[in-house]
RNA sequence: CGGAGUGUAGUUCAUUGGUAGAACGCUCGGUUCGGGACCGAGAAGUAGUGGGUUCGAUUCCCACCACUCCGACCA
């Protein structure tokens, strides 16, 4: 791509709205633009960035043996009312009518409606287990949007329903669901807190959330740094845990901290209240047994810039960054121009992204934008490089630089 | 929803009871080219919306709207 033709330049000042760091550098750098509260477009390289992390997490759902599909958005009333939480959930639905006054919920989350998918194909154990996921536009209609993309109203979402004949299917799957958790978190680069917590409005007696540790993170986690267990505050404090670990009884740690995910033992709640049964071995008619597992992925973008960044900008991980590389040519001389671009045209060849500073901008400029926009690798192309038949290479994430010769670029 | 704050150029802000100005950005010309260069010229505004006070309101008052923060709440 060549950054005079992207859209969604630069801004050398943050707009004022923006507190938050991840705001206001996904909002400097281009990456995303505000419509209203709580509500953001993403400009072509922060859907880069969505969709690279996106596709990682369906990696790992493929992996886990989850199925992907598109549910709708609109879900009617009256599904919502057999489960009661169309007057329940918190935050209440975003609620829309059509031209017959017919109500429908814009989807928070999509239990009723995979249930009611369950109800209707799901038969007998034989068709036990499967899984369902999808990456798609939800809706919360909270009451206040805060931190940029880390509480919005309208996200995408990675959510995942597992559906199991007993309780014992499920807690194997529910460990191994935990650990894709971990591994998408970990390609991501992200440390976490996995975390008990109590399940809100959607339920379930036992859930984790996977805590991120950083200053502008809401939530409170005590944690263990012997031996790994962690508690969001507000289940410690029904738990009555202080101070000590209740697994190893050292001294319990706190720390603010984004949550970035959470997985839920559903039970039967979903598939009693709208009668998704199948027939088991014996004979008789038994509930499904299910599990939930969701994954906001525009905070977990912000997520990663409120860990990853300095004073000058954005670090992406390499699994996650809008280009690969970051080539800029710096002086105004036609060669350098020229050789540029033949290097561009050759990366591009060896299906490298990259982002190609083509502007005529000054050097300044350049450097500074590469350093905001955080690409992993920064390539510079000048008279001096030139010199020696090179490109100067440069890690984001490291003050080093190095000559490498034109013709040993990979 | 309770409390507080802010709405003026694309952005960040200044200013004034007599209908506006800077910086950055943008356009054009020229110089420059390794860390947000410089010179010159230029375009850009219904001062959030509505009402009130006033000879006159962007400025004062009221209402509404929007955005932000704190609180409560929480996927």
């Amino acid at each position: 791509m060549r950054y005079s033709k992207l859209f969604g330049k630069t801004l050398r000042t943050a707009p004022k709205e923006a507190e938050s760091a991840s705001h206001k550098l996904l909002a400097r750098g281009g990456f995303i633009d505000q419509l209203a509260a709580g509500i953001y477009t993403f400009l072509p390289l922060g859907w880069r960035v969505h969709n690279k992390i996106a596709g990682i997490i369906r990696e790992e759902m493929d992996h886990l043996g989850g199925q992907e599909f598109s549910m709708p958005v609109l879900a009617p009333k009256a599904l919502w009312q057999e489960t009661g939480r169309w007057e329940t959930i918190d935050p209440p639905l975003f609620v829309t009518r059509d031209r017959h006054d017919k109500e429908y919920a814009l989807g928070p989350t999509h239990e009723e409606v995979v249930t009611d998918l369950a109800r209707r194909f799901v038969k007998s154990y034989k068709d036990l287990p499967f899984a369902a996921y999808q990456i798609q536009d939800k809706f919360r209609n909270e009451l206040r949007a805060t931190g940029g993309l880390l509480r919005t109203r309208e996200f995408f979402m990675k959510d995942l329903y597992s559906f199991h004949t007993d309780e014992k299917d499920f807690q194997e799957y529910f460990k191994k669901a935990i650990e894709a958790y971990s591994k998408i978190f970990d390609r991501l680069g992200l440390k976490i807190l996995v975390s008990q917590a109590s399940g809100g409005s959607i339920g379930g007696d036992t859930t984790y959330e996977f805590q991120v540790p950083a200053a502008v993170g809401e939530d409170i986690v005590f944690f263990c740094k012997a031996c790994g267990f962690a508690i969001n505050r507000q289940f410690a404090d029904e738990k009555a845990v202080k101070d000590k670990c209740p697994e190893c009884k050292s001294r319990l740690d706190q720390t603010n901290a984004i949550e970035a995910g959470q997985v839920f033992s559903l039970g039967t709640k979903y598939s009693k209240a709208l009668g998704a049964t199948f027939v088991d071995k014996d004979g008789k008619e038994k509930p499904i047994v299910m599990g939930c597992y969701g994954i906001g992925i525009g905070r977990l973008m912000a997520t990663i810039v409120e860990v990853s960044h300095d004073e000058k900008g954005i670090v992406w991980p390499e699994t996650i960054a809008p280009f690969d590389i970051h080539l800029v040519s710096i002086g105004n001389d036609g060669q350098v121009n020229q050789k540029a671009d033949e290097i561009y045209e050759r990366l591009l060849k060896k299906d490298k992204e990259v982002l190609f500073d083509d502007r005529e901008e000054s050097p300044g400029v350049k450097l500074a934008d590469a350093d905001l926009i955080g690409i992993p690798q920064r390539f510079v192309v000048s008279e001096k490089t030139l010199a020696e038949d090179s490109v100067e290479v440069k890690k984001r994430s490291e003050k080093n630089v190095k000559l490498t010769k034109i013709s040993d670029l990979s």
